[in-house]
Order: C-alpha cells, then sequence, then structure tokens
DNA sequence: CGCCCACTTGAAGCAGCTCAATTGAAGTGG
DNA sequence: CCACTTCAATTGAGCTGCTTCAAGTGGGCG
C-alpha cells in the first residue's frame, strides 16, 4: 500500500516543492542521492541539540518535531504530513537540530546527508532557489504564528491551529464535518498553542456542546469549520466596533 | 561622520554575513547594484502587507520591523543594527512584507530590488549559499523566541530580550554597567515580549530597586547583568531540584 | 507658562494555570 | 468473556500573574 516503487516517488518528488521545475530524468538522479528508510510509529529521527547531518523528506506518514526548554515543557515546531521536509535549516544553517523529530504515523521517510545535499545544490541551482524561497516561507509563517501566540487568547490559537490542522491533514467525515486524520491527543494540542491539556479539553467540551466538534479519545471532528473560523478571528463575542484596517499613517 | 564613501562601504560589506567570502572587487561590483539612501528618525521604509520588492541592507542607524495583528496589536520581529539585512524573507519568499520598517535611529541603507538580487545570485552563487544559511539561523532563532514566549513568564522575557539587546547595542556605561545604545521606550520593549507597558514598568522599577538597573526616559541602563541571566534562566525563585537535562529516552 | 508625552502607580478583575480527584475507554492476560 | 492495568480525558476548586481601567507625576519643549 505505500509507495514503494521509484516511480511513484518520481511523482511524489514532483510534487515537492523543493524540486519545483526540475525534469523527471533530474528528479530521478536526486532521489538516488538519498536513502529510503521506513520509520514506525513512536520511533525518533534526530534529537534537540545532535549534530545535524541529515535532512528529512517525509514521503509517507506523518512526523512532529517538538523543541524542549531546560525545564521540560515542550513546543511543536513542526507537524509534517507527505511531501514535507524537516530537519533542513538545522543542516543548512547552524549544525544542530532545534528540536526533536519524532513519528506519530508510520509511513517512510528519504534522507539526504550532508554529501548528498552539496551534491545536488551545486549540480541543481534550481533546487538552491527552491530552498530559499521554502525556508523564506517557514519564516514567514513563523513570524505570523509567534504574533498570534502573543496576543491571541487561547481559545482563538486552539482554533487557529485546528484550522491550520484542518489544510494539512483533513479527511472528510462521513457527512458535512471533517475529521483529522492524525492522532491528535489534547496533550498534542496544547504544545501545538502553548497552553495546557486541561485547557484545550475544558475548550474542546464547550464547543462540543455548542455542536461545533466531536470528540473521542485522541481525535477531534470539526462539524462546523465557519464557527471555528469566527472563533480564530474574534476575541470572545467580536468587538463590532473595531477599526476594519489600522492605515498605519501615525508616526508609531 | 557616517560612512560614505565607496571604500568603506567595501570594508562594512566584507564583514555582512551574506557576502562572506566574496573578493573585494567582487563587493564593489554588487555594491554597485544597489542603490544608497540617508534615512531618518521616524521613517516608514515599507508597510506590511505592501508587494515586497526591495530588500534592504541596514549600513548605519536602527530600524525596527513591526508585525500588526487585525485589531491593532503589534509586536517586533526584528530589531536591526548596522550590517543586518531586512525585508529578505519577503523579497525571496511570499512577495509580501510581513510587518512595516520604522527607522528608530537615522543613518543610511543599502536597497537592493528584485533585479539586482537576481543579478547577484545568478553571477556570486556564493552569495546564495550565504543566503540559505542566514535564513536557516533567523528560522532558528525564532523558533526559540517562540518557544520561550509560550513557555516562560514576562519576567524572563523581559529579562531575556534585554540581554539580546545588551549583545546586539551595548554602550559601555562610565563605569561598571552598560547601556543600550538605542532609545527604548517601555511600550517597545512590551511589543518586544508581548506584554503590556503597565507590566514593563513595574518590573523594571522592582529590578531598579535591586540594583539590577537604572532607568531614565526611554532608556535603560544595566548595572548587574549576571542578575538578567539568572532572570532569564530561573523562574521566579529557581527550584534547585530540577532535572538537570530531562534525557528524552522516554516514549513521549 | 502650560501642554504633552513617557512613565508610574493603584485597584480590580479575570483568563488560564495548578493541584487534585474521577471517569471511562482501550488494551492485556488469564 | 471477564478482571485488572493503563493512560487519555474530564471536571472541580482555588489561586495568581497579568491585563485593564483609571488616575496621577514629572520632565521637556513649544
Amino acid at each position: 500500500m505505500p509507495t514503494t516503487h521509484p516511480h511513484d516517488d518520481v511523482h511524489l518528488f514532483g510534487t515537492v516543492p523543493l524540486f519545483q521545475g526540475l525534469r523527471p530524468e533530474e528528479i530521478m538522479r536526486i532521489h538516488a542521492l538519498g536513502r529510503r528508510q521506513r520509520v514506525s510509529e513512536g520511533e525518533w529521527l534526530f534529537r534537540q541539540g545532535r549534530p545535524a547531518t541529515t535532512m528529512f523528506l517525509l514521503v509517507e506518514g506523518r512526523v512532529r518535531v517538538v523543541q524542549a526548554g531546560p525545564h521540560g515543557q515542550q513546543v511543536v515546531l513542526h507537524l509534517c504530513g507527505p511531501g514535507d521536509m524537516f530537519g533542513c535549516s538545522a543542516v543548512l544553517g547552524e549544525r544542530q537540530y532545534p528540536g526533536s523529530a519524532e513519528v506519530i504515523s508510520r509511513g517512510c521517510v528519504e534522507r539526504f546527508d550532508e554529501a548528498a545535499l552539496r551534491t545536488i545544490t551545486s549540480h541543481y541551482p534550481e533546487v538552491a532557489r527552491n530552498a530559499v524561497a521554502l525556508l523564506a516561507g517557514r519564516i514567514q509563517e513563523l513570524r505570523t504564528r509567534f504574533r498570534e501566540n502573543i496576543t491571541q487568547h487561547v481559545e482563538q490559537r486552539i482554533a487557529g491551529a485546528m484550522l491550520r490542522l484542518i489544510e494539512q491533514a483533513a479527511v472528510s467525515d462521513g457527512r458535512g464535518g471533517c475529521r483529522i486524520a492524525v492522532r491528535l491527543s489534547r496533550q498534542d494540542l496544547a504544545e501545538l498553542v502553548g497552553t495546557t491539556m486541561h485547557t484545550v479539553s475544558r475548550t474542546l467540551v464547550a464547543w462540543q456542546s455548542r455542536g461545533i466538534v466531536e470528540l473521542a479519545r485522541q481525535r477531534v471532528c470539526v462539524r462546523d469549520v465557519s464557527a471555528l473560523v469566527a472563533l480564530a478571528a474574534a476575541p470572545g463575542t467580536d468587538d463590532p466596533h473595531r477599526v476594519p484596517a489600522p492605515p498605519p499613517t501615525q508616526a508609531r
């Protein structure tokens, strides 16, 4: 059932942003430079702080990258699905992994070590250009997430995170709603938005009683996406008198 | 008094990470592709959301990049000093500025438009490689700041921000302490760590009474850097029984 | 001189965290 | 198929760090 044949990979690789614009035979050659590895749930692909030697392309399954603070509190940096890359900023920048990568849904990855990367970027400048755009995009995303986490309330942040998850990994539910295709505990959600499991639980239960979601163990089904959108945008019951777009004309 | 002669620029450009490893004559040619501009306090170099066409290299002075949310709350994304670049992630990634750039201390900048950038990256692959490393580094920094803002308390975050500022722009004070070379209001500090001016004020006053800092209008002098380091690391009065390094061996 | 601006300070409220106990669903082993 | 364990989630109660609202203070500058 998984994509195991080179030709399937060529197809997948072609959809990966990093390899955008390459010809199939080039992709084949790049593919030959990586090492394929099956991974299963609970496996760790790298650990925070270790020297970064390998970049990963997730072919199938799901992986999350978490960063832990000195006191044990951890934060989810990245939730990856098929086609996503991780470990790239570490290999390309400072040479230490900024977090630990755990497989949360089995599948397989393609590993590229430093030598392979050097070969690729020097032979295919296209890839280097793509890498720049990719990193730049990730910066922008991080910045937005950063601002949101600073300025928004927990409920908004949870709503926002769920929306992002839906975009990433939604499976249409039997009827109307959509289910998130990953096993996603309350704890995971909490680490994603920077709060506690307890608060997440309370919030979700409240939503459930309003018919917005349906809850199960390690699973959330969204029945009313538009309600989530509203929740993500508005602080509680939205203030109707808000300035529509504060045109930054004032000197500070 | 400012660096206005091309030769001075060659020197500065040589120290800029992006142009690391280039020969002087190459730097001269790159320099010819940029446009020099003097900027004065209060001036805005770009506005959030506008199409990103220009990348900036700060030659002299200071600039801050702020991102505003839909409700007016804003967050400082980046405080730049001489040699720093800004607007790069916007030009290289999505083509919109993620924030607005304000000059907070007059000086001058070098502007590179898209055509110039294309020329540079295609003629000098060295620069493209540097760009990747630079962006990757910025990602790592953002991630750390992200985690800290999620997991740490306001006092720790203020301490952390001040330490970062000291590293960036410290001027040794008359004796012992060091002064931060920028005009830095309580409001600025608040937006940097994601809190209110009031809380910042209270915290700083408390520190002053403990002899850690000395306060003035728009200015903070640090008298005891090590105390700040301790404050940044410890949650309140530090718990001495903490696990030194939770070796992530447990499955989750 | 008086206004404005950056800052301080007080008081009250609340969102979310912490501590603590309970529920209940999914294994596991007999 | 049933007892037992385990672990995710729920729920309650209390507390507190921070925000919000509100009122002052004092220095700088027109």
